[in-house]
DNA sequence: CCAATAATAGTACGGTCGTTCTATAAAATT
DNA sequence: AATTTTATAGAACGACCGTACTATTATTGG
């Protein structure tokens, strides 16, 4: 049975580049077949419906995204220099996705409101990955080299939110800068966390009292 | 005449929520007909397209969005104090969107690879909210609350990133501490940009050399 | 109250969707 | 080389989609 699982690879391959494109929802058969030069039946015999081929692609993309963005970063040691190799290549990751789209920014709205299997496997991927963001950014703690009283789930919220707008900016904005300014922004919050003096927070310079 | 922009009122304000559950490619004539109990050709001759149909409720939603968010923090005077009413006014309304969601973000995702007069508009919107966002921030600078060189849209940047966080974790993950994170992390954001020493940016402090 | 006009319903068309069933072609096994 | 198993193709299905066209019903202005 080798020659069918090497087309369901094929296939799984080339749904990724359809669903980066018009998301898991606008993934259709049709169009897969199309592109894959097969006739719909062809394609559909290799899943039991369209939700498993959906899930094949989500599971075909964590692997990818694991590999690349954590694994990669593992060999770093432990503490602040791992979780900024992580968040390099999670930035390089989103940025290169300019062109085509993550499959899970898009499936966080295409599927928020849209319970079913799909929408399990999709949550329980970003989950996981949270938490292993969330480690990273344990380990700098545990190491000193951020705050002992740091909420780590404030920071990777945060550097969340960044990856995000990146991603956002670059693809709906057409922004070229997106990438910069994200990995400023990565510098910013890594800081501002990094224990800077909690005096200035309340009572900003007031240097310039020109006020128009 | 006048019944017949009526109903269409309540026919956009029907899509409307219709659009932020399904998505604006997920509205449908006959969805929104067998909710508003009427026929599909009666829902439709308010509209000459699908496509007017979507644009009508995103022009629908940028009004709310401006008198909820802009206009009610234009009161406040100029500065951080404004920039604060706009970021808490637009926080609880994504936290408030947390059941319904909001057609930017989901529209980001849906028609940032797809051409047309719908993602012209979408991107149009946001486009012109960033840059309302961007002057209130620039208005900071002015009255000297935040450092002259103080890249305006770098901060537009990294707040429109947490409010996508908010939207994210709040929709998808089901976070109910998603408006209370959203809101620490809104205040990091100012202070870090409020005047810090830039010295510790480029290298961080080294206070603790303990490595697990 | 009545004519003019606007608003809605009804029906139908062509298209695409996921899926099923049956037949055929290819590959693997013996 | 024969046989069994697997992989693919083809056609058809019911459902839903946006839209066009035609009737019918409400609403409006005189």
């Amino acid at each position: 049975m080798r020659k069918g699982e090497q087309t369901r690879t094929a296939i799984v391959t080339a749904a990724q580049e359809l669903a980066a494109r018009d998301g898991l929802e606008g993934l259709t058969i049709g169009g897969l077949a199309e592109r894959m030069q097969m006739s719909k039946s062809g394609v559909f015999a290799h899943f039991g419906s369209r939700e498993d081929l959906q899930i094949a692609v989500l599971k075909s993309y964590e692997r990818r995204f694991v590999d690349d963005v954590l694994l990669a970063s593992l060999k770093e040691k432990r503490g602040l220099t791992r979780l900024r190799a992580i968040l390099r290549h999670w930035l390089s990751w989103t940025a290169a996705e300019a062109a085509s789209g993550c499959i899970w920014i898009s499936g966080a709205a295409e599927y928020d409101d849209r319970p079913g299997p799909v929408r399990d496997e999709l949550v329980a991927m970003v989950r996981s990955w949270q938490r292993e963001l969330g480690r990273a950014i344990t380990q700098a703690v545990a190491a000193g080299e951020l705050p002992a009283d740091t909420d780590a789930l404030d920071v990777a919220f945060q550097l969340y939110g960044v990856i995000l707008v990146v991603h956002h900016d670059a693809r709906l904005m057409n922004n070229p800068d997106s990438e910069v300014r994200g990995n400023r922004a990565i510098e910013r919050v890594l800081t501002s966390f990094a224990g800077l003096p909690r005096i200035s927070v309340d009572s900003p310079q007031k240097s310039h009292e020109r006020s128009i």
